[in-house]
DNA sequence: ATTGACTCCCAAAACGTTTTGGAAAATCCT
DNA sequence: AGGATTTTCCAAAACGTTTTGGGAGTCAAT
């Protein structure tokens, strides 16, 4: 309620003391420390946030930019994550802010207002590209921050991230192993980095068994775009045995399509992401997540390292993909 | 990158005057309003926030609250909303930080953090309780606040929200003008408002009719929830012939109940909040929605002109539902 | 009595902005 | 020419905190 004026003038102390009593500071008696506490109590004082910001010269805010290109802001259980995220922030006094691209800005002004006008600490960054130039301009910068999914960026930079290259790999060599040959990929779009990691996977699988890599159809990353590119490799005349989608919500768009089509229920389908209504589609869905508990508390803590100084190479996670079988997997392969 | 005193100094002007100039205020003359403007451009100069905030009093942040609580944060389509919203906010100089409840606290302690703490200028509380003590603590406060939900607060206070009574009581008739007489009600945790709305909305409408309302079954707002009262109504004896469903989340839960019982399928179903995910369910999921473009939007500048000190009853929005007819709600009914 | 160490406290500066209350210079009106 | 008015600028205060750099006292050892 009050400011610390008030407070120390109704003690009959000065400023500093009652400042330094309520951080702990060793200079303060006892006597005083306490009487200091619980007058602050009553009062119910509480530091202005924005005093505190000016004076330590830190914004004690993070900001994360929500990339809003392709209808989808992101999986749904992205806020799930966020949430994780900030609570983690929270315990070391840092609050997040989201920043939603608004129209007719780009994503790097987005990030230039927030850094340049000091209202930052760090920053942290989502659906990476492969060529990201919001990496670019916080290097640039020398602000921390830590990106969710890597890039291609030649300088070494935080990052957390699952990765996709061996869980697409693992994932066709066990349509392999079942007897299929004619597996298809249904793609993100190819400038996300986890887009392409899974694709290379997937292809990498498919050459090593040399089999073709022509079964690929790329399209937005939702529902819709599962839809469709489903459809177009179910149209093609030599049609696909099993399917390997880039994320769940793809493969929930595939899976009306195979109902929709003849011979759909043939045809062995996986996602990636584990949402959890994949668990109630039909068939449910088969997928893959990867490892480790609670992303977003661990999203949050390789920041507050960065914050700390500690070097970019030693804040680089990548998590191993297990998977999480249900039906959609293991359809009866009719050997043709 | 500099400051105001940097820059005034290499631009032989007083602190005031570039302050003024970059403000826009009159009395400072063209020509030197040209000068400072270029200046500040090629210096990239941002006015440093933490000082502008101390300054005017405003903390420039809005914070909305994350229930954390059911497993689930929310419908999955809620950060869209929450980005529609920080977006336009943004346009007000506002920005919104998330904040979950830490484990350990309450809704409650975290808006007294952040309103005595004057580290926000108002509020958005979401997912609302019948007797919602966040509400109580901010009017008390009589910090600015719109919620997305209404509450049973004896003094008005400004919020967005779909008139889920109405809906669901349409819902019911429509059911009924199609020959169900035993229609059940899959409801979300009734302490929430528009739970038990939407429940009252499908009880007014048996009662009207003479028909029974026992057919009803509680459980949480999840996928999972649906699934185990979905499967609780079927092995009642007098199975329901129609579900209406207080989310899509849950009606696509007990879409997989219905695919496990026998004679499931001849079951009726209808579910609300119109995810994109129901047009690719088996069967695709009819539902409804709140009437209205951009609620995110619709929001934000609802909490703007509570802002700008325009009385709550002037501010409480109540949105018609609308129906959204896919193939769930109107599979053929076996008269019994 | 002096020195040194230690305990407890405080005045004042600083953070970078916005705003108040003029002051100087130029212009206009008789 | 002299007053009134307008234009253009600025010094200084204020926002509320943290931190710097001591200043009194007290106590023990010299």
């Amino acid at each position: 309620m009050a400011n610390l004026k008030q407070l120390a003038q109704s003690l009959g102390l000065s400023i500093t003391t009652v400042s330094r009593a309520l951080d702990g500071y060793a200079d303060v008696s006892a006597a005083t420390r306490e009487r200091v506490l619980a007058a602050a109590a009553t009062a119910g004082y509480r530091p202005n946030a924005s005093a505190r910001r000016l004076r330590k010269q830190r914004a004690e805010l993070v900001a994360v930019t929500l990339p809003s290109d392709p209808g989808h802001i992101g999986p749904p259980h992205f806020l799930d994550m966020l949430s994780g995220c900030a609570e983690c922030l929270a315990g070391a006094g840092l609050n997040l802010v989201i920043a939603p691209v608004p129209r007719g800005e780009s994503e790097l002004d987005l990030c230039r207002r927030f850094v340049d006008g000091r209202r930052v600490d760090a920053m942290l960054l989502v659906r990476t590209r492969r060529h990201d130039e919001r990496v670019e301009f916080l290097q640039s910068r020398g602000i921390p921050f830590v990106t969710n999914g890597r890039t291609e960026s030649a300088v070494p930079h935080p990052y957390i991230d699952g990765d996709g290259y061996a869980g697409f790999h693992a994932a066709t060599r066990r349509f392999q192993d079942a007897g299929h040959r004619r597996i298809g990929h249904i793609a993100g779009p190819q400038d996300y980095y986890f887009a392409h990691a899974r694709q290379r996977g997937w292809q990498a699988a498919m050459q090593e068994a040399g089999l073709g890599t022509d079964l690929c159809a790329e399209a937005a990353p939702t529902e819709q775009g599962g839809y469709i590119a489903a459809l177009d490799l179910l149209r093609r005349p030599e049609r696909p045995t099993a399917l390997v989608c880039a994320t769940d919500e793809m493969a929930i768009g595939a899976l009306r399509a195979l109902r929709e089509v003849d011979g759909g229920e043939e045809i062995s389908i996986v996602g990636h992401d584990d949402l959890p209504i994949g668990a109630f589609a039909s068939p449910s869905l088969s997928t893959m997540r990867m490892t480790g508990e609670n992303l977003g508390a661990n999203f949050a803590s390789l920041l507050l390292r960065a914050m700390a100084g500690e070097p970019a190479d030693r804040l680089q996670e990548l998590h191993a993909i297990e998977f999480v079988d249900r039906d959609s997997h293991r359809r009866p392969l009719r050997t043709a």
